[in-house]
DNA sequence: GGTTAGCACTCACATGACTTGAGTGCTAAC
DNA sequence: GTTAGCACTCAAGTCATGTGAGTGCTAACC
């Protein structure tokens, strides 16, 4: 393990990096930080700590900036606690007060105001709900060949799907197979649907066309659940950072961020940590092995729900942003508590 | 009037414009087009036509520009038609026949299918229901206090809210409720039942606050649908344009594009209009004046629905995209058409 | 009188020499 | 082990210069 001086030296280093984006210089330590040596030794340790791998150098006479594994040992150690402030905490308060009505609103405008205030890009992967049950569905008359079939999920969301009537049946029909099917699947997940119960319900409804289709608008009611959503929020804030002066730079991360399931199988990759730091080049995607990204996990009784995330350049405030995805964790799941039934 | 040879030597030099974004020369269009003249005589031609504002100079010695009133004269009189590909129709052809289901699927996947064929930024204004009317509602049991209700507008859309049971009152109150409201209410605009049908209902239902919360949940329902909702496709394709490769200007544009609110204000300007152009500086917002919009609304049964458009810089293929927004939006009036019930 | 060749002039842009300054690495002295 | 001193490196800025695309004007041409 590196000593003590060393580890004072580097936290300085990156302290100094994350605020001004500019290579750090052995003079630049020495005058603002007070550690009690030279530029000349701080020189010397700095010597140590690229060949050991925490700092790198991009030409020979340019300051030293923090590679993955410097950053990686800032943010297990040596980083700062950033506790958030009042005000930041006021708005907050003051936002999630403010009742929202529609859950996906709540998913929207958390990835709003988490990219707020970090000033960068965040992602809201809503609750995954492969596990989540089925909860009840009915039908509504819409004329006299259609009716919608409306499915809801125990995690709070409704699907309508417009459904054919099968030839000869009648609105009464699908009120009565709303009933045996809501009487036998609620609370069973998918899986869960597919094996267990279908005999019985089968039977009950007596009509084969009609139960078919039933239980296809049900099971795709469900799948369609399953892909859970995610929300983006603060693209643009992208250019405020001076990493990304670079305009092929940005077009490469937005046309990333454009591809959903590309994001979501980079949030599922920390999806359960609880607080995970990926940085840099422990990235596995090549497009973002400059960026960072900080994804919080949430839960309700244990089940896991989704996740919250900011990805910025590797340049990246680690202290505050996780105090910020933590609490905004807690408010979020205060809320869909709130809507879990 | 501008003369003919004027005008020929515009829609060259416009042409060349669009496609290679450099200031176009006397040279060039000597060159290039076979006009029968010689460099000097265009040289003189292009005198008086930035004269009479259709071009426009950097800097003495660098070839013209076309202003906005260039471009404009360009757009109404001197644009070669640009049919669509059959490769393009065949693509979007093909789209279209893959049947999505859920409405809102189909705006977004629209807007894709637009800026990818156009490379710019294209926007969808969902249908405005203002007008659009109440189709029925309904409840649905979730716990001992608490109901869904689910209302339905005539163009397709769902909305559900949890509403809270009223002390002691049971379910059944709830769908007598519903069954009044449906009787009394379908076909309706927001408007009309304000005014017309309380009274009616009211007396049906009795319970005086039961019917408060029941249509305070039908207004909120239809005034959510009211807010037309707006689909944004190929924001990273921006940066595809020379014009875009200064990352303030991206920001910028990314930042207007992010306010839902300011870019639906700018479709509403040109809402109405069949297929509209507004070029550079006769954009009123201060943002956009060296882009354009193009604009298709459409209809139904002569009802005003919403709104294709495309946003690009002014120096953009025109005829092309107008072209491409005509096609689209015959496709789009065509599946909606069959949503509509 | 409209058209054109010719020519001087302009201006952005590229190139290369030079300077500056921040920063390192090494060595020798403390 | 620490530090001062010094030579060295390299990006970035500055300046002079050259180049080329393009214009505007004038005088000759048809």
């Amino acid at each position: 393990m590196i000593d003590e001086r060393k580890q004072r030296i580097l936290q300085a280093i990156i302290n100094d990096y994350i605020s001004s984006a500019e290579p750090v210089g052995s003079r630049t330590i020495a005058r603002k930080y007070d550690l009690g040596v030279s530029p000349a030794t701080i020189r010397n340790e700095m010597a140590d700590l690229e060949m050991l791998g925490y700092l790198e150098h991009l030409h020979t006479s340019s300051g030293r900036i923090p590679s993955s594994k410097g950053y990686r040992l800032y943010v297990d150690s040596l980083m700062p606690v950033q506790p958030m402030t009042d005000r930041e905490k006021a708005l907050i308060d003051k936002w999630y007060k403010a009742k929202v009505r529609r859950l996906d609103q709540v998913f929207q405008e958390t990835a709003k105001l988490i990219s707020k205030l970090t000033r960068n890009v965040s992602l809201v992967l809503a609750p995954q709900i492969s596990q989540a049950a089925f909860r009840c569905m009915q039908f509504l008359p819409l004329d006299e060949h259609r009716v919608i079939a409306v499915v809801m999920t125990d995690a709070g969301f409704v699907e309508n799907r417009i459904m054919e009537m099968a030839e000869g049946s009648t609105f009464e029909d699908f009120q009565r197979m709303a009933g045996v099917i809501n009487g036998n699947l609620a609370g069973h997940t998918l899986g869960n649907i597919r094996t267990k119960s279908l005999k019985e319900i089968k039977s009950s409804i007596g009509d084969e066309g009609l139960y078919q289709k039933a239980m296809e608008i049900v099971s795709k009611a469900l799948d369609s659940e399953k892909k859970e959503r995610l929300y983006l929020g603060g693209t643009s804030q992208l250019m405020e950072q001076p990493e990304f002066h670079d305009v092929d730079k940005v077009k490469e991360l937005l046309l990333m961020l454009e591809e959903d399931q590309l994001m979501k199988d980079i949030l599922h990759a920390h999806l359960g940590d609880g607080l995970s730091v990926s940085i840099g080049q422990e990235n596995k995607y090549s497009g973002i092995q400059d960026c960072s990204i900080i994804t919080a996990t949430y839960h309700l009784d244990g089940e896991l729900l989704g996740s919250l995330a900011v990805l910025g350049p590797t340049r990246m405030e680690y202290g505050k942003t996780m105090s910020l995805l933590n609490y905004m964790n807690e408010n979020l799941t205060e809320v869909i508590k709130h809507f879990k039934w």
